[in-house]
DNA sequence: TTGTAGGCGTTATCAT
DNA sequence: ATGATAACGCCTACAA
């Protein structure tokens, strides 16, 4: 049922040495050959098989995309960024999560780069921990990590620093002096460093930073951002909020504002950090910092094919620039 | 570098073959020899090579995923619905979209089964033709489509007519006579079965069908919803408006007839369909119908495993219900 | 330019 | 209970 090389080669009247050849483009063929070769194999319908094939050229030609959890509208985006451009490639995307399993990050990495499963890795996550990114390094297995710096690994990031100024800068700008900040306690790296961003723009203002202000939730909803409203408003004298958490807590925090008839912008300024969807949804829109997310997933793909192709030797590195979203909330 | 079997065998002083079943657990094999070997396995830290069992097996353990568009965000949710579900198997997810791609859903799933590449397919597209659905019922690899009714073929699907009537009924119960539907004609199938179960309410509660109240948008998208409020205003009576066309367009809806001093629910009632997260953060907040799509991607990728191990012969479908979810907007 | 032969790492069938 | 051996389908020296 099946066609392989050397049923091509006895109808051809050829070895499957020369099969493969003409299949593989390989020069000093005849025409003459090559011309019969291809006939036949299109006339058979003929597909290699790839597994057959990697076992013989120890590639796989997939790469794998690992992800803690795929219900992250962050990790998607970055995802759809490695499909488009992965799209005319010759490497299929195999994805795996780990969120649930027993394994974690470094764990599953290890034993798709031993089961030779994969040729590169790309890890989406900013929670992994410095010493799980060692076993990254370790492996023979080409990888990056997109979403947080590496330190001896690839890795495609965004500016958050810069990110949490740009907004805290603006609201600044605006007048405002008493900024609350809220943060997550539960997103890593990137969260803490658009709160440095925070501190430094204050700094830079010569406004001192004042601890109440602060405030951390545990996840980017809508909930978090209703539940840290409340907070927020028995502290006196707040009349705007930076939110690294997240667009969802934003927007928790603009309809409970509304619901209490405290005025956005005029009564509160909120600016948001991503630009979800619902950014555009709500009313009064959010004003916030746009992760170039398709990009990240971009960069990441090529960066990770260079490296398997041997095209790119060394750590590379690729930081990437926020935008802030001017809209309606500040 | 990379351990084998050959390696194991060697130090523990039998052949591979043996280490081989102790690997898989096959039975006859005598304590003290399985200890040895697993004891070396694990100091050598081997993992099999998995391209090379499949060749072997002529199994590669890994199932293909292919979506037209990776930036639906129905697709997405689906696909996380599969891989919550794919955790617990001992199947790989590989990821194919075909936007932009010089072949069809069928000439890839063709490619995809001839390169031994994948044991089944999971196909979601409520788009893809009849005719190219033929194409994967004449395969010998199984697959299994999702989002709309397969004929030959496997298939999950939602009761469209259903939720449309749902959706219908509530508004007529409201009192609405006058009541326009915002369908698509670039989604298929999907959106004409909601339009027909729109229809049929009508019908049931003895309200003609007027098809100057049917108007057509081009994606799910708020812009398209902001257009059609114009044209949906140029009709004098409307009351209400249901949306098979998807939850972006009735926000877009929503958005314009307020910006125009139309008040929601009150002067127009608005009905979407799928229950985006922006449902939620839109004020007033959408009523509409849910689409069951976590439950989707856990059926299928049931389904396509016990395709594949056997288990099931023969054309199974599976009709999951929609759920009409009320809140504010009517 | 083409054929021969061996190998990639596993599994599976038969002996022993 | 274990070993020999062939087979899976393809690639790649090397030889002719």
């Amino acid at each position: 049922m099946t066609v392989t090389l050397k049923d091509i080669a006895q109808r051809a009247g050829v070895t499957s040495a020369t099969v493969s050849m003409v299949i593989n483009n390989k020069p000093n063929i005849s025409e003459s050959t090559r011309k019969k070769v291809l006939k036949i194999a299109k006339e058979l319908n003929y597909y290699p098989n790839v597994i057959a094939r990697g076992l013989a050229t120890k590639k796989s030609n997939s790469i794998g995309v690992i992800v803690p959890n795929l219900a992250s509208s962050f990790v998607v985006r970055v995802l759809q960024g490695i499909k488009s451009t992965n799209r005319d490639m010759d490497y299929t995307v195999q994805l795996f999560d780990t969120i649930g399993q027993k394994e974690s990050e470094s764990q599953l990495f290890q034993r798709l780069a031993r089961e030779r499963r994969i040729d590169g890795v790309v890890l989406i996550s900013s929670t992994v921990t410095d010493e799980d990114l060692k076993v990254f390094v370790e492996e023979s297995v080409p990888s990056i990590v997109v979403a947080r710096k590496g330190d001896k690994l690839d890795s495609v990031y965004v500016n958050n620093v810069a990110g949490g100024m740009d907004a805290t800068d603006y609201l600044i700008k605006k007048g405002h002096r008493s900024i609350a900040c809220v943060t997550s306690n539960t997103q890593g790296l990137p969260t803490m460093e658009r709160f440095d961003g925070y501190k430094r723009s204050l700094n830079n203002s010569g406004i001192p930073l004042r601890p109440e202000l602060v405030f951390a939730v545990e996840d980017d909803t809508m909930k978090s951002g209703v539940e840290v409203f409340k907070r927020i408003q028995e502290t006196q004298g707040v009349t705007a909020v930076f939110v690294p958490a997240g667009d969802m807590v934003a927007i928790g925090i603009i309809k409970e504002a509304k619901r209490r008839g405290v005025i956005v912008p005029d009564n509160l300024a909120v600016v948001g950090f991503d630009d979800l969807p619902a950014a555009e949804v709500i009313e009064p829109s959010l004003t916030t910092v746009r992760q170039p997310k398709l990009e990240m997933g971009d960069y990441a793909i090529n960066m990770i094919v260079d490296k398997i192709e041997g095209r790119e030797v060394g750590i590379k590195h690729k930081e990437l620039q926020c935008k802030f979203i001017i809209r309606e909330s500040a």
